[in-house]
This record gives structure tokens, C-alpha cells and sequence, in this order.
DNA sequence: TAATAAAGTTAGATTAACCTAACAATTCTT
DNA sequence: AAGAATTGTTAGGTTAATCTAACTTTATTA
């Protein structure tokens, strides 16, 4: 049975080696740096995890998950997602309030809890912030999708996720009345600083990179199709 | 913030000098020997329970909740009620199954999900065992009831809960065809032995003192009275 | 009431997850 | 390719919750 730390570890190892797909191996540095703890923490909690054959590794060198830790990795990342949505649709959470507490509810582990929620609630395929919720067997469908600072000019799409799940972006969105599922046209970008101009609902606002940076879209035009040119 | 054993103590406390009515107070072994652990460990906690104020307690003394130390132990058995309420009604677990995940569920504080699960019940007044829910102040109404082995031969009554809440137990009363809410008649009360015959459903049965200790019941004819005579 | 039994405490050890400080290996830069 | 910078490891310490073993206090009983 794994411990709570034990699950944030390859929780985090999943989002770093396979979500960010910069790279399928990360440095214990790295990975100490977004869990919160120093290197000396993760260089003994890497050696245990090996051990349990969890990860590959060795000494001074990347760490990267085997399919056994990719696999519980998931499972963690699944509970998360799937309480998010109960939270949402059940509860009235808004988007912004639900990650904390999927972070604790997500370390129960009953299977038959984790299944019986996911038929509850009639097998959603995204939570609440457009994020992808793995099945039974770990197994996760990533679908295409861009950053919004990735679109053209003049083009329109569609937000399906986003990045950051910080209570201030979340809010942020909010705010300027944006949700998931809405279109946006690319209106000016201005290479100067940055900004981008996009309109929305019928009203135009500027948004930052920092912005762009954290919306997920796909083309409004070829929502479906895996990569487009449009 | 309380950790997970801290709580565990409360809880244990408000079973042993709440519920169980023998005492309002209750020695260090007898709370190490319900926790399952030694009774220096009890000593250590119960000292760092004093410190906090949740526990009256000195040197060789008695233990007893402090009116903080009580509403925090009813705390984490709404949550555990409530959850056990969820897992039947919504996800259809059976009840031997529910308590041990409300076990885990049970520790995560947020007032809000707690309150939102509550209304999401439409606001249950008792969990699947038939024990009333505290409320959110803390506050439980403890209903009139007896032990079936309380009851007159000749009597009719109903059950109410369950006291045993284990697997075994529950699966027997599953087994032998009885669930809450329903009517009992006492056909015979063997003094030699202690069986109970008793029918229900048109069915009669014999049954131990083992299980009619940890059947609850009200009279059939009054179980609005506090109580009667009947 | 004195001896014995029961109940409760203290001291010292263990484990998991963390830390700091010092050291070692690897990588980058010139 | 040598020195500097970065990255990673080791050693030793801390805290919470547990243990065992030895001891002390309180309660029971002959």
C-alpha cells in the first residue's frame, strides 16, 4: 500500500515526465522543486520508490516512471479528476474551490468508491477544467489541443482546458467571463509585448501572455480533427 | 488542525463517554485496549490532548471530553455518518460495506463539502445503521430506544439500528432477512439459554443473545413516546 | 491494613518524511 | 580540458505516533 507521499510522488512524476511532454525523465532537483521539498528529501524518497519498482533510476542520474508507477501515477490523477467533477456537478463547488480537496479526497483508494463514483456520475470524460480523466486501467486519451499563444491571428477557437489551476487564474477567467466551451477570435497580437487582443461573446478584451499561456484551445472550425492548418 | 489520530481519540472519547452512557468519564487502558494500541501510547496523547484542551485529564486520573473536545469528536462522526449515507444511497454500497471507507472519508475536514454533502442527502437525520446525525453545531438528538433483549415476550416492536456496525454482524442480519424498519413480534424468551424466538415477515426464528444486545428497537404500538410501558 | 493485583507512567527505541550542512559527481563555459 | 557552476548524495538531526520494558500509583482483597 502506498503512503500519501508516495502517491503525490508519482502523481508529480506523471504530470512532469508525461503531461509536459518535454521529456519522459526529470531531475531530482526538478522534482523537489515542485513538490515542495528539498533534493535531500527526494534523493531517499527516489531510492525507496525504486525499490518498490516504481521508478526507473539511478544514482545521479533521472528519474523516470516504470509502467507499474505510471499506472498508480494515474490512478491518483484519476480519483483527483473525478472528485473535481463531483465536487462541481454535485456539490455546486465552483472550479476554482475543488482542487484542494480532490488533493486529500484523491488518496482514498477503494476502487469500489472510485468506480461507483465514476458511474454516478454517468462516466464524465473531462473535469471541470477540461482535463482528461483516466479510466479504470490508467489508461488516459489526450486529445489535440494548443495554447492559445499558439493560435494565428484572425483565427477562431475553442477553450477545452486549462493549464493552470491556481485559484487566481481560475478566478481570473471568471472574471473576465470566460469559461470552457466558449469561442474566442484571435483579434491582434502585438509581437511588442505580447498582448493579445481576442473577442469573445461579442466583446473584445486584451489579455496577457501569462494568459495565453495557460488556455488550452482547439480550432473552432476542425474541433475533431488530431492536428489541423486551419 | 487535528491530525487523523488526534481525531481518532475524540471520536473513540464520544463513543466511550457519550454514546455508551455507562460513563461520562473512562480510564487510559480501556481507551488503549478500543484503539488498538498500548496504554503508554495513550498516556503520551492523552497529555498532548490536555494541552490543546480537548481532554479533562490528570496523572493517574479519569479521562473526559472537554465541551471543545466533544463538539470536535461529533464533528468527525457527522462526517462518517454522512459519508456512510452517501456510499449507500448514492452509490449503492451495501451496509457492512460503508463503514470502513467512512473510516478514511471521515478525516477530511472541509466544512463546505461536509455541509454540501448534507444537503445533497436532503439533510438525513440518520445513517444506514439507523444512528442519528449529528448536525453542524455538533448537536445529535439521541432517540428513545432499547436492546431487543430488553423486550417483553408477547411484545411487538420495530427495529431501529444496528449497535454492531462489523461486517459479520451486518451480513448476519442481511442473511437472516431483517433490515430497519421492521416489525419484530417477541414469540418467546428462554431463560435457561437466552434464545429469543421472534417473528417477522410471518417467519418465525431463534435467535442468540448476541444478536438481540445489538439490535435497537422501539415499541411497535408508540415509538413516537420517549418512553413507555407498553 | 498490608500484600497483591490492576492501572497508568516514564524512558528509551523505531519508522516515515522531512530538514540542514557538508560533500561528491556531472555539466557548462571559456 | 580545467575551473566554475549546477546538480545530486550522504550524514546526522527532528517530529509524530507508535512500541517494549521497567517503574509508580491506585485499587482490591484477604
Amino acid at each position: 500500500m502506498l503512503s500519501f507521499t508516495e502517491e503525490n510522488y508519482l502523481k508529480k512524476l506523471v504530470q512532469l515526465t508525461i503531461f509536459d511532454e518535454e521529456s519522459s525523465e526529470v531531475g531530482a532537483n526538478k522534482l523537489a522543486l515542485s513538490l515542495n521539498v528539498k533534493p535531500a528529501t527526494v534523493s531517499d524518497m527516489v531510492r525507496k520508490l525504486k525499490e518498490k519498482s516504481f521508478v526507473n533510476y539511478q544514482k545521479y542520474g533521472k528519474i523516470s516512471l516504470t509502467s507499474l508507477g505510471e499506472k498508480e501515477g494515474m490512478m491518483v490523477i484519476r480519483r483527483h479528476r473525478l472528485w473535481e467533477t463531483f465536487l462541481y456537478e454535485k456539490l455546486d463547488f465552483s472550479w476554482d474551490e475543488v482542487h484542494q480537496l480532490a488533493e486529500e479526497l484523491e488518496h482514498i483508494h477503494s476502487a469500489k468508491l472510485i468506480n461507483g463514483l465514476d458511474r454516478f456520475l454517468a462516466f464524465p470524460e473531462f473535469d471541470p477544467h477540461g482535463d482528461a480523466i483516466p479510466n479504470e486501467d490508467g489508461q488516459i486519451k489526450i486529445p489535440f489541443r494548443r495554447t492559445l499563444t499558439e493560435v494565428k491571428s484572425g483565427k477562431k477557437c475553442k477553450i477545452v482546458a486549462v493549464k493552470d489551476n491556481s485559484t487566481e487564474f481560475l478566478q481570473y477567467v471568471d472574471k473576465i467571463g470566460l469559461k470552457i466551451q466558449d469561442e474566442i477570435l484571435i483579434v491582434n497580437k502585438e509581437d511588442f509585448d505580447s498582448l493579445t487582443t481576442i473577442e469573445s461573446h461579442g466583446m473584445q478584451m486584451v489579455v496577457s501572455l501569462k494568459f495565453t499561456d495557460n488556455i488550452f484551445v482547439v480550432c473552432a472550425e476542425c474541433s475533431k480533427a488530431k492536428e489541423c492548418n486551419c
